[in-house]
DNA sequence: CCCGGCAGCCTTCCATACAAGACGGATAAT
DNA sequence: ATTATCCGTCTTGTATGGAAGGCTGCCGGG
């Protein structure tokens, strides 16, 4: 795992930190690994500088937990952190969709059509990987449309352990079934139908719910 | 400003956290002061250091912003930040009402009642600071009656930006028209409506709008 | 006057050494 | 056999020196 650090950014911390936010978030380490500075700062060959940076800043993100003079580990995935994460997303969204089919745009629906067709492409080449990216960018253009891309960005951080969850269940989520409700959704904003847009988001994000139950059950160590 | 680091806490990194921090949201240190980690550690008696991890951690939280190789300076208020972040809170804190209105627990409004009665004595012995404080507690507290405490904490790290400008604007806001607004909300909940409970809530973060724009042309330098 | 280069001073960034607490196992006393 | 204590070894926390890059202003050539 990780060998060589991609120098894409512009400091050694900052490298590290998307190095171990990467194998976080892939499992490559798993919840309630132990590291500590020095190993990894010898696994990538740098000093113990910048490591304890990027622990400091995955620390604040949730992905550590720093115990002083102790150690650092992997942060085991909370069930209730993940279900008011979900709280929080589901407040936002609803909000959201409420703004964009109340005042849709001319072409909010157009280019909501187009994000679904190339997930549909994605679905059939049977690419999850791609398929995760477009629906994240499905939800984010919908933030968008609503005026409030910054807020979007602000989910990011605290959506970090839904990613965790949502990459051990990669297989298993029905493509199909999410492409419905999307559609549904952009169904209801061509429409101008707050009301209805809502109830569709509400399902639609409430699917999640099963998925974490599912996943304790088959992973219960990486739960607390 | 800021005479001793109180040793509240572990290490000299947090103490430097906390001093600053509130240093900032006084507004002893201003939108757009350059600071710099040798600065302040002369100034506490430590060394670079914890000071430069502090750095780190209010940059994250966006009171800081880090210029690599040049300085640090104090994160000038964005108004487009203030404002997605009220939306993200009134997302929230509508959805947090719902709930409570909807399925109000036995002493729900008891313990509110309680707190209003706090926040007149509060308002009566114009304490504003106490206030203030109160005024959080009962927003936390109608976050605990819906089962979603951690939520809240949530919100409290990107709810300092406005703590930024509320502070700014201390003697000017009206406790009396809060606390009317406060108990309208409980009022909705004793009965049990949500309807009107999300409606008194819009109503009351509404007002923070107005705030921020007599702020910004009180003192546009703090501004971006 | 105008403009380019260069030097000095500032900053953050990185490396390294040392300090101090926490843990585990060996060891010795009971 | 059991238990308390100490010591070696891990960890993170702090201090300090130097590296690398950016900014300013002087200075000299046009």
């Amino acid at each position: 795992m990780a060998a060589a650090l991609e120098h894409s950014k512009e400091t050694i911390a900052m490298r590290v930190v998307d190095a171990l936010r990467d194998d976080i978030i892939t499992m490559a380490l798993k919840p309630g690994d132990v590291i500590s500075e020095s190993d990894i700062a010898g696994r990538y060959g740098v000093s113990r500088q910048p490591v304890r940076e990027a622990f400091i800043r995955l620390a604040q993100q949730g992905l550590l937990l720093i115990r002083p003079k102790r150690a650092t580990v992997v942060k085991k995935i909370s069930p209730t952190g993940v279900r008011q994460s979900r709280f929080i997303r589901e407040s936002i969204e609803v909000e959201i969709i409420r703004r964009v089919a109340g005042q849709p745009s001319d072409d909010a629906a157009d280019v909501l059509q187009t994000l679904i067709a190339d997930q549909e492409a994605a679905s059939a080449a049977n690419d999850s990987r791609r398929f995760h990216t477009l629906d994240e960018l499905f939800h984010r253009t919908l933030a968008r449309l609503a005026g409030v891309e910054y807020a979007w960005q602000l989910i990011d951080d605290h959506k970090m352990q839904l990613d965790r969850v949502r990459y051990l269940t990669l297989g298993v989520s029905s493509t199909q079934r999410a492409i419905a409700e999307h559609k549904q959704i952009v169904e209801a904003v061509a429409k101008a139908d707050p009301a209805a847009a809502e109830t569709a988001m509400r399902a639609h994000l409430a699917r999640a719910e099963l998925l974490l139950n599912q996943t304790i059950s088959d992973f219960p160590d990486f739960f607390e």
